[in-house]
DNA sequence: AGGCCGTACTG
DNA sequence: CAGTACG
DNA sequence: GCCT
């Protein structure tokens, strides 16, 4: 301590005395208190070096007040390099000499103090929104010299939304990049081919977003194993293979990407440029947001659990949202930009990329109630309503319940399965259960087809349970529920792989029945999974398979977009002709637009096209949502983003479907309320299906 | 200011 | 009907 | 919470 106190006084006596009696007699900094004296021991150079313009005067003071020390003159103990926004690095050069800048000194944006101050401690310094960016003038020029995944995002505030995509093309292939694999193959004409890949492609087509497509689709290219994909999708059989395989695959290809990644993350000194992700795992890479996204997740629980709906489903799209985000978002600017993403959620996001805390979440947990309510509402049929009231009754633990609550029958075997209901389930356990249910099935009528969906379709390493759509070929529902109930769930309960039914529509309507909830272990396992069969006629499949593909979020935002055009999306079908009233309550039943085709749902939504890659392979894009990228990236599937439109693609891989999503939803929803009639949608397409009206 | 998916099962 | 659930 |  005496030695730094020493070495500012040294550095004080080094300014003019003028202007050093100046700073303590005019000024009169006001101290913080020495605890809050985030800056103490720190010598901030400011560029340029005067407190002649206000602002700066400000914000010299405020660092003054937290324990910085001014340097008047360039001095050996600067340890801080504050430079005023609109100064480039070649500024910083000029005015101090590259000679007397050292890897040690810290060159940052005058955004540094003031939110270090905010959030009352150091930030890290190598924080995007601190940097001070190179060359002489803001823009895209920049790039030549830097990797590219760094620079496009830096200077500009609008970067974002299109960009979401293809940065996954950037990160596995930066410019200056020689070790790409030689199978990907940057092809620039091949963007022409997927012209049609979103509506607005050529609406606000960045400098940038040609070549990303590009880059993209050649990748698409390249991976292809494509043709074999496009022939049929959903309908596949096998399952069998599958699991490990496709987590091989992308282990593979994430260290690739981790490889040619870190080539791009190679820290610049000289340009004070420090790629932000250090994405350093070197085991699994996971989302870069993984961070965020937990705080989030932990937020939107809570707000579930004191029953705030609206606000649960904010976080929950916002999480979605970051999920799809290959980059880092440590910034507001970063973070607004993404649909989804409003001024109190960035700034969250930024909070948490600062401080690696929430303060909102810690003032949340001094409700004593609060893990107890948590505690019941993991049960299985146990919502707030029902904790709270076995609250107020006081009950106070799992055991309290289980000898003195009310409980109906299906709560008591969520106590009694609390642990298992709410551990997660791997994948390939996932596939094992469907087997045992595929086989069965395949013994009762040799025509069934067993799709799995959920999560585990949307390509997740881990699922919550496990979702299984059962159709046959021109069957009607009755049929396959026949078959189902009578034949093959008896038959599973007596090989002990089904241990209980939960929602099996058995009391009412022995009639319209269309799903099974139960649970299930496989053999020699003590451990209960829930299961759900979800019973289709053929005619309702495709339909089907988007309820069931999912997910929750995709299909709300999906069925508000067809409700926009005056349609109506259910598990049955797409409907049109709707009419609603006051508060878009359904008026009228609507007539069957399609329900068997999944393709073809999207297809008149206006969120499908079929895309001719050079070479004549094809894929086929359809809007899905919910796909990790590292599914998309293994799985070879890839989407090119635009401004306020996706466009996405899915594949089947083996047998996982890899689906993304980059449209804007509830924007499309929006442009489709106000142009109905138009189609500007389906530019790719011939028929539009657009017209609700026929 | 006001909407924010549409449905199935249980009691 | 409310509550819970499904994606 | 976000969006119109």
């Amino acid at each position: 301590m005496p030695a730094q106190f020493s070495n500012r006084r040294k550095i004080s006596a080094k300014a003019p005395p003028k202007l050093s009696k100046k700073q303590s007699s005019k000024k009169s900094i006001q101290l913080q208190p020495e605890d809050a004296q985030i800056f103490r021991g720190l010598v901030f150079y400011f560029l340029p070096n005067n407190d002649i313009a206000a602002p700066r005067r400000k914000r010299i003071e405020k660092a003054q007040e937290y324990g910085a020390l001014w340097a008047r003159e360039w001095s050996a103990d600067v340890t801080h390099v504050i430079v005023d926004a609109n100064l480039r690095m070649s500024d910083v050069e000029k005015a101090i000499g590259s000679d007397q800048l050292k890897p040690r000194h810290v060159i940052v944006n005058e955004k540094y103090p003031p939110d270090c101050i905010e959030y009352q401690v150091l930030l890290p310094t190598h924080l995007l929104k601190f940097q001070v960016f190179p060359g002489p003038r803001r823009g895209p020029e920049a790039e030549g010299q830097q990797p590219r995944e760094k620079s496009p995002k830096a200077p500009s505030e609008h970067f974002n939304r299109s960009k979401i995509f293809a940065t996954a093309g950037a990160a596995a292939k930066p410019d200056n990049e020689q070790e790409e694999p030689a199978v990907v193959t940057h092809e620039p004409a091949s963007f022409a081919a997927v012209e049609g890949f979103g509506p607005s492609i050529t609406t606000k087509k960045g400098e940038n977003e040609d070549d990303e497509l590009d880059r993209i689709v050649a990748e698409v290219q390249a991976t292809a194993d494509l043709p074999l994909e496009l022939e049929d999708d959903s309908l596949e059989p096998s399952s069998s293979t599958t699991a490990s395989d496709s987590e091989d695959g992308q282990l593979t290809r994430m260290q690739e990407k981790k490889h040619k990644r870190s080539i791009s993350d190679v820290v610049d000194p000289q340009l004070g440029f420090s790629c932000m992700r250090k994405n350093e795992g070197t085991s699994k890479s996971k989302n870069p947001n993984l961070r965020t996204i937990e705080m989030l997740d932990k937020m939107a629980h809570y707000y579930d659990r004191i029953g705030d709906r609206w606000r649960t489903i904010s976080y929950r799209k916002a999480i979605t949202a970051l999920k799809r985000q290959t980059d880092y978002i440590a910034t507001r600017e970063q973070a607004i930009g993404i649909p989804g993403i409003g001024e109190r959620l960035a700034s969250k996001v930024e909070e948490i990329a600062c401080t690696n805390k929430l303060r909102r979440l810690e003032s949340t947990v001094t409700d004593p109630n609060d893990p107890i309510l948590l505690l019941f509402m993991g049960i299985y049929q146990v919502g707030l309503p029902t904790a709270s009231r076995w609250i107020a009754q006081g009950h106070q633990s799992l055991e309290d319940l289980k000898s003195k609550a009310d409980l109906t029958p299906n709560q008591r075997i969520g106590l009694d399965h609390y642990d298992d209901f709410l551990s997660r389930i791997p994948r390939s356990e996932v596939m094992a259960h469907a087997d045992i249910v595929r086989r069965a099935c395949s013994n009762a009528d040799a025509q069934i087809q067993l799709v799995v969906g959920g999560s585990c379709r949307r390509g997740s390493a881990d699922c919550g349970d496990i979702d299984l759509i059962i159709t046959k070929e021109s069957a009607s529902l009755e049929q396959i529920r026949t078959i189902l109930v009578d034949t093959v769930i008896p038959q599973l309960f007596q090989d002990g792989f089904l241990q209980v039914g939960l929602a099996t529509s058995r009391s009412r309507s022995t009639d319209r029945g269309s799903k099974w909830h139960g649970a299930s272990a496989l053999p020699g396992s003590q451990v209960w999974r829930r299961i759900d069969l979800l019973f289709v006629p053929w005619d309702e499949f495709g339909a089907a398979l988007i309820y069931f593909t999912g997910n929750d979020i995709f299909n709300r935002s999906i069925r508000l977009l067809a409700s926009r055009k005056k349609m109506r999306l259910n598990q049955h079908g797409l409907y049109g002709d709707i009419m609603r009233g006051e508060k878009r309550e359904r008026i009228t039943q609507g007539r069957l637009l399609e329900g068997r085709s999944e393709e073809r749902i999207f297809e008149i939504l206006g969120l499908q096209t079929q895309h001719h890659l050079p070479g004549g392979a094809s894929i086929r894009i359809m809007a899905y949502m919910g796909i990790s990228l590292e599914s998309v990236i293994l799985g070879k599937l890839v989407a090119g983003a635009i401004p306020r439109c996706i466009a996405l693609s899915t594949i089947q891989k083996r047998d996982v479907v890899f689906h993304i999503c980059e449209i804007d939803l509830a924007t499309e929803a929006a442009t489709a309320a106000k142009n109905q009639t138009t189609s500007k949608w389906s530019k790719g397409t011939d028929q539009p299906g657009l017209s609700p009206h026929n």
